[in-house]
DNA sequence: CCAGTGACGGCTA
DNA sequence: TTAGCCGCCACTG
């Protein structure tokens, strides 16, 4: 199908969650990628800043979301700081010192994966 | 309406 | 190579 999420232009913050929401398990993306993927790659924090509310929409897993280098900078704002590692590990991403083993291998880019679809 | 904030990213020194 | 600074867009007060 055609029909991107992009062409669903409704909240910003909506197309955040949508794309993360689509994050397989095991797998890890940054706000970078999510930023270029809604066209605004220039705004990587307004990434970051949306997951700011995701607290309200509990489908999203945030913490399959991380910064460009694979570090868990949004841990803090999770219920706990080792939560969002808990998670990771849960789905099988190791996850040292607040930061992803192998990121790369487990960075999920949107515009491969959904471009595939 | 104006200014500050924010879970980042890229560039320059 | 590492560290620091600026820029960016969207939202709240």
């Amino acid at each position: 199908m055609t029909t991107s999420i992009s062409e669903n232009k409704k909240d910003f913050f909506q197309q955040v969650y949508q794309v993360v929401r689509l994050i397989p398990e095991g797998r890890v993306t940054s706000y970078g990628a999510i930023a270029i993927y809604l066209g605004t790659k220039k705004s990587s924090r307004m990434v970051g800043w949306a997951m700011n509310a995701c607290h309200s929409m509990k489908d999203v897993p945030a913490h399959r979301v991380v910064n460009r280098i694979g570090l868990l900078t949004g841990k803090q704002h999770f219920e706990t700081s080792e939560k969002m590692q808990e998670l990771l590990m849960s789905e099988g991403v190791a996850v040292e010192n607040n930061q992803v083993v192998h990121f790369i291998k487990h960075f999920w880019d949107p515009f491969i994966e959904l471009n595939l679809e």
